[in-house]
DNA sequence: CTGATAACCTTACGCCATAAAGAGTTCGCG
DNA sequence: CGCGAACTCTTTATGGCGTAAGGTTATCAG
């Protein structure tokens, strides 16, 4: 786990939040001295690419500065470390999310458009699920997207508290359902070996290591015989393994069945201040 | 993130699987040169303990071999690799959990000790939120824990498709809820800084930092200073830091948003197939 | 041109997992 | 009894990591 800004508090956020070059907040350059060829997006971009394509344990230092024909040591010019990359590249992340929803067709619908979007941006940089959010960055973009989100709540009339939880509730239930999905990507990814292909030769051990399976697993096993989707006969397709597919249904289902408990919520709470729900 | 078995799969599971020692599928040794004065029981209670007490970051071969006295690589000649050790913590640690939750009074309390639980445990190892879902451990507490669950989900009288997405969205959430709790207690651990202090220094300096915070984040600032619960007078008390609280209601008031949606669920089902719910 | 300064590099340190090989111990068997 | 096989455990080494310290060089102000 990544966990965010150890150093010096005050220089990772004026770089979270750094204006763009030769705002008046930011004069264009000492000059003296050579004039710097990288910049802090060139690198933060870099660490995001490294981090896309070979995932968090390939992001070194020493492979983002590989990656810009420099080496491991130059980069701390521009940043103080590598936590704070992380950060970096976990904010400007998080600015490739829609900053609004139509209220138009109700907050349900609009719900739906947000996780859908949060699903898929998780899924493009499955690293940002591995930054720790116990200790938020707190960088532009990490506001902003919450504020997104409040927006889109605001118009179920809850009280702040009930928000409170509810944005709670979403936030992980998305990124929970997410990381699965995303996991498995990884290790597809990592390993060579397809989902399929690693479940049925580790099905194919089990039974031999484990021969009383059955017995010592009843609804396990009936779970997995009955009413299962059939895997598709052609291995993977464009849009992923079958597991993947399942995550897929899994986050559409379970978000339904969160949104009807939101409506209950709301029910209750315009039925009057007497009738107290479970999110007090 | 720790992938499981990366190493020889049948190793792997045979260690994970293991009958206790002398059974007649584990002869007693083949008896010739020193008697083994480690065991993978002591090995694999020994990186628990260094896991507990310093997170997964500190987990290393050497930091698990001096607890017993001795070198990192001793460890190999009873376990294959690190991620074999990982794996056979996540398992054994999996055993604390209850297997079984009384059906008296109805499944809705069921599932709440039981994701209080689970919520307990993994506080109590906030490590084993690290260990990735995508490719599961497979060993056989980790198949208890899930049957245990579906025992009490059985009673529902929910259909198979329905009841593994009801699985994964419990799952998702409690985890999901509990990691937030847990990675704040990590980093407080981690950096000797509680949450409160934090917090508060790092609103001062976002302050500072940016001055418009309040124009460009409305909702963000209204919803932190309506209805805020205040936090206690005297910093931390033995429930942990007072955002630790606010984690552990979020995750009581999401679980019952859940519940909720669930009967209704179980309603839908029960009106008769023609009304397909959203967990179709 | 000179001296200061900033960008970048090399080197080094102490971590990490683990491969390879050797040291030391304990037994079965001749 | 004694030898060699089998086994545990250590030492050493390789190639990775983040980053501290210090050197080199390009580019500026004067």
């Amino acid at each position: 786990m990544v966990f965010a800004g150890q150093g010096d508090p005050r220089r990772s956020l004026s770089l979270l939040w750094r204006a763009p070059e030769g705002t008046e907040e930011r004069p264009p350059r000492p000059a003296r001295g050579p004039k710097p060829a990288l910049s802090v997006a060139a690198i933060v971009d870099a660490g995001i690419a490294v981090a896309d394509a070979e995932g968090m344990a390939a992001l070194s230092m020493r492979t983002v500065g590989e990656r810009l024909g420099r080496t491991a040591m130059a980069l701390y010019t521009y940043v103080p470390g590598k936590t704070e990359l992380v950060d970096l590249m976990y904010d400007r992340a998080l600015g490739e999310l829609p900053t609004g929803y139509d209220p138009a067709d109700g907050w349900r619908t609009a719900v739906v458009s947000w996780a859908a979007d949060t699903w898929e941006f998780c899924l493009r940089h499955p690293w940002v699920l591995q930054v720790s959010q116990a200790r938020p960055v707190l960088g532009p973009n990490e506001y902003t997207s919450m504020e997104t989100l409040l927006r889109v709540l605001d118009a179920t009339g809850l009280e702040p508290a009930a928000l409170r939880r509810i944005v709670g509730l979403l936030v992980h239930f998305v990124r929970g359902a997410a990381r699965t999905a995303a996991e498995s990507r990884q290790a597809a990814a990592a390993t060579g070996v397809g989902d399929e292909e690693w479940w049925q030769a580790r099905a194919g051990l089990l039974a031999e290591v484990v021969p009383d399976f059955a017995e010592r697993f009843p609804l396990l096993v009936r779970l997995e015989t009955e009413g299962a989707t059939p895997p598709p006969g052609d291995g993977e397709d464009a849009h992923g393994s079958y597991l993947e597919r399942e995550a897929r249904r899994t986050f559409e289902a379970g978000l339904a069945v969160i949104l009807d408990g939101v409506e209950a919520a709301i029910a209750r709470q315009a039925a009057g201040p007497c009738a107290r729900g479970p999110l007090e």
